[in-house]
Formats: C-alpha cells, structure tokens, sequence
RNA sequence: UCCCCGGUAGCUCAAUCGGCAGAGCGGCGGGCUGUUAACCCGUAGGUUGCAGGUUCGAGUCCUGCCCGGGGAGCCA
C-alpha cells in the first residue's frame, strides 16, 4: 500500500510502500540506512543484511542519492528517529539510478556558493532547507486567504497585461500586444479599486513585475504581492486589518510549519513575539528614531534599507510608520487634511531588519483633485480614463495595501535573501531556470 | 551605471618573499549491526576563469576581458 511518509505514524507495524527519493545513505557493516524523502518529509529505511536478499543489500549499498525508488517496508516506531518512526526494508525497486547529481551531497562546512546552487534552483528545490521554506510559504499563502475570506474579502484577481503604470513608469516591463505597447503589472490595485465598488472588500494575490535595477536581498524583478482594497474603509481601519492579518498569518505558521522552522533555525521566540497591539507611529516620530540612533537623515526623503532597520530594530514585532510626506509616495495616496503635505499611508517594517513587507494608504476618491495629481507625476491622462470614472460615478473613501509575500516569507523564516522564498527567483540579469 | 571582494580537483578552501599545486568533503574500492550532513583504511582526480605581458621561473606581479558574490544608486 502507497503511503505517504507525514502519515507513517498512523500505519505502524504495516507494510507499506513509499515512493520517492533517496536523500542521503549511510553505511555500517551489515546495515546501510537509506534517508527517503517523497515531498511530505524524510524518514529513515534500514537495510539489514540478514533480512533481505543479497541482491537488494547489493542494491542498497550501493544507492546514489536523489535515485528515484519505491521502497516496501514494515514501519516501526523507534525513538532515535526524528520523525519517531523508520522503515525496516524489505524491498527497493529502483525507478531510475542517479549517478552524478550535480549538487554535491555536502557538509555544512563546504555548501556551494550561492551562485552555482541559482544555476541548479530545478534541482536545489530539493534539498532539505529549500524544502522547509517553500513549505512555509505555501503555509503563509494560505493562512492570508483564510484570514482574509474569514473577513469576508472576495479574491478576485486583477490582470497581469496593463497599458499604465501605478508605481512609476521607469520599473515597467514593456511588451507587445499584437502591435500595441503593454505592461506586466506594478501592482493590482487600480484594478482592485473598481472591483471595491463592485463587492466592498476584496483582495487579488498575484505576480508583480519592476523592472527595478536593484541587486539587494530584499528586491526581485518578479514577485508576488497580495493586496486587498475595502470601500468606506480609513487608515485607522486599514491599520487593523494588517495587525490582525500579520498576527494570525504567524500563528499559523507556528501552529503548522513548526517544524520547518526549527530545520531552518528560526528563533521562535522572535515571531512568539507578533502579538497586538504593534507601534504605530509616525514618519516624523520614525525621523526621530533615527536622529537619536545618530543617522544622518533629512526628511522629506523615503527611508532606504539602513534607515528601515534601525527603525525597526527600535521593536521587537512589526512597526507600522505612517504619514508620509507626500512627494516620495504615489500619486494616487489621499493627503491629511490636517496636514496637506502628508499623505495617509502606512508602510510596515518587519523586525529584524527585513524591511517593508506592506505598504498602503487611503485613496484619493475626489475627481478634481486625482487629475491634478497625475499630471503632477507626469503621467498620462488617458489610459487613466476608467479610472477616473471610479471618481466620477459615486466615489467614495477608501483604501487598501499590498503585502510582499516574499518579503514577508523571509522574515518568518529568518532567511536572508528573498532568492531562497520563491521557487524560481527572477532577479536584475537573472532569468534561468 | 558605479564601488568592493572573489574565480586553484565535482564542492569548500590552502599554497610563506615570485621557486616541486595541497587538504577536507564528495566519488570509487575495502572495513564496521544503530548511523543521524557517521567513522576507519586505501585510491583516482588539475589547461590554477580566458587572452596577453614582465621574469631564468607566474596560482602568486601587470593590462584587458569573462563569470560569480556583496553593496550603492534606483526602487513601495
């Protein structure tokens, strides 16, 4: 029977067949012990030379790793295992024999640098660390659609071919559209506006694409936003919404991905910490953050990578700046009318120096107003058209953010560089595989 | 686009002042009945990124190029 190795527990004393991939061997005299992983997890099959025939010892023996096979065994429980259970091999039917895998099976001490295991990213995917984030970030993916569908948000989805620009046309990745000029999607948004006049509260969780010439462990050229947007709703509403949403994302992934999480060595005190309320403070009171750590800032510019980490270092969860002046944001944030150089938004900083995993802000909802605001960033009027029309027929306030999946995923797993959280990353000069 | 670091065995790295190109891991062969990225013995494995230059002699110094990494600018 065809078991799969998460649910060995449930079947001890059977015999089962696993199918799928040889991680590791280990040799000791009459015994080799064969680490199996099939996509659910690892687990140990033991080959005991007095119980199987020459012929499968022989066959055992001599294993390469990442051979595909399908292993028959009696399970057992055995408390030196790390899953609590192992497999006694009765027999292996081979699929197909590796014999040079390119990624050599290494000690922590010799791993291949970074660059040679991005030209191998079809084959890294396999290996116990690759596997543990990915794994958390299908885990974090869900728990947003929970928590999100929970709130009754609709996902509907915006289209990843656009004639505009939302963030600024020098990141636009330019195509054809039989003949004409098209663009891969800066971001969802525009979209998700109209889609909030249509059903109130609704969410798209797609790919987007800058073309940003930016080589830093925070920055792809494709990567995946989520970002809902909610008619009627402030920046105080909006300001909830991604505490509740952050907070329940994190329990769940140490509800469900716990052990994958202590594979890679995260410090889970550290996301234990993710509790309400987080600070929420201004862009001036984060300046001051950084005068007092004795950075030379001058406002009004947008914060860089330095400036992100020191302030929130300052915390020990997610801090949530708002008030912005309103020349380094995007055209389409509503200004304070308390303060009109201001714009009501909100970037969140993720602890530990990972730096901005949301962004959001109320929109501008007056017609008037937004043209001004789109000549004011040189953009053109036209393709806007529909746009506008959101503010011309029944307009009303609103708003919405976006959260960067990859970003988010690699401050949960305590990983370094967002490469490592998406299964193919797509950087500046870097598109194979 | 700019700045910095690097490229030596399949991988990670050594190689003193410019003087015989080495080790660990991996592979292969052998040993070991409880290994947890095992251990022990043996063994094969090299156009030192490419092209040129200096020199009696270059992995080492010089020039150009290629490739990789880190950072900046830029950028939600």
């Amino acid at each position: 029977m065809w078991v799969y190795v998460e649910d060995l527990p449930r079947h001890v004393g059977e015999k089962v067949e696993l199918r799928g991939w040889l991680a590791n061997r280990r040799k000791s005299g009459k015994l080799v012990f064969l680490i199996l992983r099939d996509g659910t997890g690892f687990v140990q099959g033991v080959v005991n030379r007095a119980e199987v025939d020459e012929e499968t010892f022989e066959r055992a023996r001599r294993l390469y790793y990442e051979s595909s096979v399908r292993v028959t065994g009696k399970v057992r429980a055995d408390s030196r295992a790390p899953g609590g259970v192992e497999l006694d091999v009765e027999k292996i039917e081979v699929i197909q024999a590796t014999t040079d895998y390119p990624i050599p099976k290494v000690r922590e001490e010799n791993i291949p640098d970074v660059g040679k295991l991005l030209a191998q990213r079809h084959l890294w995917i396999r290996s116990r660390r690759q596997w543990a984030i990915l794994r958390v970030r299908d885990e974090v993916q869900r728990a947003i659609e929970d928590f999100l569908h929970q709130e009754g948000f609709l996902r509907l989805d915006a289209p990843i071919l656009t004639t505009m620009a939302v963030e600024g046309t020098t990141t636009l990745f330019r195509t054809d559209y039989f003949g004409e000029p098209a663009y891969l999607s800066q971001s969802g948004q525009l979209y998700m506006e109209a889609l909030a006049c249509s059903h109130g509260k609704v969410y798209c969780f797609g790919p987007t694409f800058r073309a940003e010439k930016s080589k830093t462990r925070r920055h792809l050229t494709e990567f995946w936003m989520m970002e809902p947007e909610w008619a009627f709703a402030t920046l105080e509403d909006l300001l909830d919404l991604i505490e509740n949403l952050l907070v329940y994302v994190v329990a769940r992934v140490l509800e469900r991905r716990r052990r994958e999480l202590e594979m890679l060595g995260r410090d889970l005190t550290r996301l234990e910490a993710v509790q309400k309320p987080f600070p929420r403070i201004t862009y001036d009171e984060a300046v001051e953050i950084l005068h007092k750590a004795g950075l030379a800032f001058t406002p009004p510019d947008d914060f860089g990578g330095d400036e992100e980490t020191v302030i929130s270092q300052a915390f020990d969860r997610p801090v949530m700046v708002t008030h912005y002046p309103a020349e380094v944001k995007a055209f389409y944030m509503k200004r304070d009318p308390e303060r009109p150089d201001r714009v009501r938004c909100v970037d969140v900083l993720a602890p530990e120096g990972y730096g901005e995993i949301v962004g959001g802000s109320e929109r501008e909802d007056d017609y008037e107003t937004l043209v001004q605001r789109i000549r004011e960033h040189g953009l053109p009027l036209e393709p806007y058209q529909w746009y506008l029309d959101l503010r011309r027929y029944g307009t009303v306030p609103h708003g919405g953010f976006g959260l960067g999946l990859e970003r988010t995923v690699a401050w949960i797993t305590g990983v370094r560089h967002v490469r490592e959280t998406i299964p193919f990353p797509r950087m500046l000069e870097k598109i194979y595989p």
